[in-house]
DNA sequence: GACCAGGTGTCCG
DNA sequence: CGGACACCTGGT
């Protein structure tokens, strides 16, 4: 067991940011992510420090990274221009959102999945390919790891079809062959600057400027990136019709989306939720 | 049953 | 180049 006593960590938020598709709460306070070939476990405290169930050495050499904790999100914050009344309230609103460093690989599949889908719809689809397709985890042998390129290259389209994916079931088939043949290389491509990378990733076929940025951001930890989809463009049209600020945050950008995007939903759904 | 959901590719003016 | 429209599927 691991007790992380920063403040500038929740993981409920996390869960809610709608960046990762296997994080998913399990309990009151519990949440249960696979990644990274393991299954965690993690609680969120009252006093707002967080406990995972790994071993400090596991802390150390995948979680921290994972959770992105040498980013100073505080620092990000305390960036925002005061005068921004929407943007100040947002990120005091997601204070303890972080951008995970997810494997790009399950990140585009996982996006390519979410054109034209809610939260839920999209859990189902990634959690069905890898039941389907994806290898027994090694601590937790009834969980599943998210299946590999070269898996699923060998899987027709028929069998996506099966599995619910709808049109997308030749997107993520043409993006396995892509990657499984080398002609993708995401590893090559992690050290690419920005431009060649989204250039890159615009090539397979279901991507676009959303989907490819989405990736950038949350597979490849590109910060800079801002993926603007319907509720990030209402608010812009809402509140900044000059125009949002982003060269003021560069660097940034993508984790003041990620507040703004919490922020609205989070908002969205409790009024929704009122008698 | 119509309509929409965290888009993209295509076709048309 | 900008604007419509179809696309699978599951939910209201």
């Amino acid at each position: 067991m691991v007790v992380v006593p920063d403040r500038d960590f929740d993981i409920a938020k996390i869960a809610a940011s709608g960046q990762c598709f296997r994080l998913n709460q399990t309990d009151e306070n519990t949440f249960r992510l696979v990644a990274q070939g393991n299954e965690l476990s993690i609680e969120s405290r009252p006093s707002g420090s967080v406990r995972l169930n790994c071993s400090r050495e596991e802390w150390d050499g995948v979680w921290r990274s994972y959770f992105d904790m040498e980013t100073d999100y505080a620092a990000i914050r305390e960036a925002i221009d005061p005068n921004d009344a929407y943007l100040s309230a947002a990120g005091a609103y997601g204070a303890g959102i972080r951008i995970l460093r997810q494997d790009p690989w399950e990140t585009l599949i996982s996006f390519i999945l979410s054109q034209r889908k809610n939260i839920p719809a999209i859990k189902r689809c990634v959690e069905t390919l890898c039941a389907r397709f994806g290898e027994p985890l090694a601590g937790a042998p009834d969980r599943r790891a998210f299946p590999s390129a070269h898996r699923l290259a060998e899987v027709d389209v028929d069998c996506y079809n099966k599995c619910a994916l709808g049109y997308r079931s030749g997107y993520v088939h043409a993006a396995a062959q892509m990657v499984a043949s080398g002609e993708l290389d995401l590893s090559r491509l992690a050290v690419l600057p920005d431009g060649a990378l989204m250039e890159a990733l615009l090539s397979v076929p279901g991507v676009g400027k959303k989907i490819a940025d989405c990736t950038m951001l949350f597979g490849f930890h590109r910060l800079n990136r801002f993926p603007v989809d319907v509720w990030i463009e209402r608010v812009l049209t809402r509140e900044y019709p000059a125009g949002f600020p982003l060269s003021r945050y560069a660097g940034s950008e993508g984790v003041l989306q990620q507040y703004i995007f919490y922020y609205e939903r989070t908002r969205q759904r409790s009024k929704k939720e009122l008698p």
